[in-house]
DNA sequence: GTCTATATAATGATAGAC
DNA sequence: GTCTATCATTATATAGAC
């Protein structure tokens, strides 16, 4: 999973490569081998001769992903979450391979629940355990509040396309990264509701949620 | 724009309703014009007839969605943002239209580029102007703070599959979203990086807005 | 490993009857 | 308005030569 150079890969990478951009492009129905083999400069019949079928082709991929994210996350845990460079996990990871899951998590797929649900579970762990530089969150549902929290983060890459569109830089790359990261921190270290306000939605989504998922009385509305 | 009985509409809307599922469900290119006939119990050349192609299906769909929102949204706009129910916006507006956007908006549409820039707006306009119980936000780039803001509340919307699988309960309904918007209360009501770290990533990540992009030194890594 | 040629299936779209 | 039947296009997948 070392870095290849885009000219010496062999032929079944620079294909599992064009395919890992045609299907964040297109998502999983409409990227196509005739697709990929093109951006691959290649003929459709060899993609099919690696891989086998397409379903095939995106396993593989999905896997390949997954297996490239967990080795920069791997790599940023050393740093520690005081790191600067643990922050800017996502920028670390190669652009094909977000936005494949930028696609894979709306498209569905077994590494993209995967690449979630391990997110989800080692924000819950961080939070548990603390680290330097960290608070203990003020919550009594500490796996929503991490869930939250990782959704949140991961719609910010699953929309990359419309949040650059708005910021007028692409914010998965270097040059719209920082603009969007630090009005995330100018947001988080806000208060922007006052207390009375807060409160009052939290009785009332207090009370939905003790009745079970029914709406609060319709005279409301 | 007003509820319809699932059994009082006509061909046409009973075609539209199901094309709007199928999109949310299967995207743009996996839904077929067959799954949709199907789907809405009528011929697939029943649809071509309504429609010409599914091209003009999907516009129709897009512009059925948009004035759907809008209307729901001006209607929570006369309670103001006091009212309980404002905070309950995206939950008032039918389920099958936010699960179309919620495609869309990775899939593309010009609806939900239009949805997406208005709420951008309307949310930075709603932040400057202040509104009684909420705080001016301490910030020198509002737009980039409202574009945030509303990504990350969208990107609620558009993993809504994950998060619900997360938190045991559709997330789209009254059965799950209470737990979620607790959650999401509990993190903006929170500090969790402290000052010194947080302080510590500004001055990083305004370096490399400074220097137009570029990632700091490398040495770090 | 890589190609051309071709078989097979799915899909969008049309024609014409009722 | 609604259907059945059919056509044209595009996609996946296979066979076999080099």
């Amino acid at each position: 999973m070392t870095a290849e150079r885009a000219d010496d890969l062999t032929g079944r990478a620079r294909i599992r490569d064009a395919a890992l951009l045609e299907f964040a492009e297109h998502g999983t129905k409409g990227a196509t081998i005739r697709g990929i083999a093109k951006a691959a400069g290649v003929s459709p019949a060899l993609v099919q001769h690696h891989f086998g079928t397409k379903e095939a082709l995106r396993r593989e991929c999905d896997e390949y992903a997954l297996a490239a994210v967990r080795e920069i996350k791997e790599e940023a845990l050393r740093g520690g979450i005081g790191d600067p460079g643990f922050l800017m996990l996502a920028m670390r990871t190669a652009l094909p391979i977000q936005r494949y899951f930028a696609r894979a998590l709306t498209d569905g797929s077994p590494a993209a629940v995967a690449l979630y649900d391990d997110t989800v579970a080692y924000t819950e762990e961080v939070l548990a355990q603390g680290r330097p530089g960290l608070a203990v969150p003020k919550t009594d549902d500490l796996h929503a509040y991490a869930a939250v929290m990782t959704t949140m983060t991961f719609g910010l890459m699953v929309l990359h396309e419309h949040i650059s569109r708005s910021l007028g830089g692409n914010t998965l790359t270097a040059e719209g990264y920082p603009r969007m990261a630090l009005a995330m921190m100018d947001l988080f270290d806000d208060r922007l509701l006052e207390p009375e306000l807060l409160e009052e939605a939290r009785v009332s989504l207090k009370s939905m949620l003790a009745a079970g998922g029914q709406p609060p009385d319709k005279e409301n509305r």
